[in-house]
DNA sequence: CAAATACCTATAGTATCTATAGCAATAATC
DNA sequence: GATTATTGCTATAGATACTATAGGTATTTG
């Protein structure tokens, strides 16, 4: 059995994020010490590490919530996991591209030499959007 | 002078939002109607465009809040607004790095073919963390 | 001038945590 | 066994950047 503070450990999710967690109903309401501290098993650090590698990346907790509830019928169709994934990355690659378009932006706006404000470009680049190179 | 709703419509900015920066102090509080409706000139314009563009750009408030103070006093050296820039700059690309090889994986993942949940890739993938192609 | 639209304030809600206060339990050390 | 350090508890507030709602008032349009 472990501890709040060990389950965080191998999970690297933080304490408080493990209460919110269970506040939520992402993961249940663990057994407790007689002193009413929490001790978790096996089966609820796997349940939290799959809930943090969702988080990392990037799905939300309606979402992983939905894939949890997928995965505890292992007879239930697989497409619905699938479309909540295929989902997720054509909203990644949407904002992978426009985060493409804010680099190139920045980086041209970051050559600026000017010595003062009056003369640079950062500012005056965000004052005109007529200068950007791309819409956004 | 501008309407609150003319003012929105002309930056894209929300309404409430207007408001809420309002109350930020990211834009000082404007004239208002005998009726007490906020009339807005061209010099908020410009500035809530700056705020808006900026933000778009991915720049926090904080951030936007130091470049307008800098830019309000054109005589000050540009070194401080390059610095959030290129600070942000930094950001931006460790994040498209991030996104990119969560992007891999997803696809991987959305391959999956299989017929029910037991067998599904995207729920095997987010148990097993040592499935993944990339660390992250 | 009536109806439709736009605007006002104040408050609460969203999402996903993070921080704090004040106290209790457990573990480590002597 | 006693002291001390660490860890844990609950409840509440704060961070971020808004968005929504309720209940009422101005302004515009036909």
């Amino acid at each position: 059995m472990l501890s709040i503070g060990e389950l965080s450990k191998r999970t690297r999710v933080k304490i408080p994020t493990i209460r919110y967690y269970e506040q939520m109903g992402l993961i249940s309401a663990p057994e407790r010490t007689t002193g009413n501290q929490r001790r978790y098993s096996k089966t609820e650090l796997s349940r939290l590490s799959f809930i943090k590698h969702a988080r990392d990346l990037g799905l939300k907790i309606e979402d992983i919530r939905e894939l949890l509830t997928l995965s505890a019928n292992p007879e239930m169709p697989c497409a619905e996991a699938n479309h909540i994934a295929a989902n997720h990355l054509g909203a990644i690659r949407a904002r992978i591209a426009q985060l493409q378009r804010l680099e190139a932006e920045l980086a041209r706006m970051a050559t600026c030499h000017a010595d003062n404000i009056k003369d640079c470009y950062v500012i005056e680049s965000l004052s005109n959007h007529g200068l950007c190179a791309e819409n956004h």
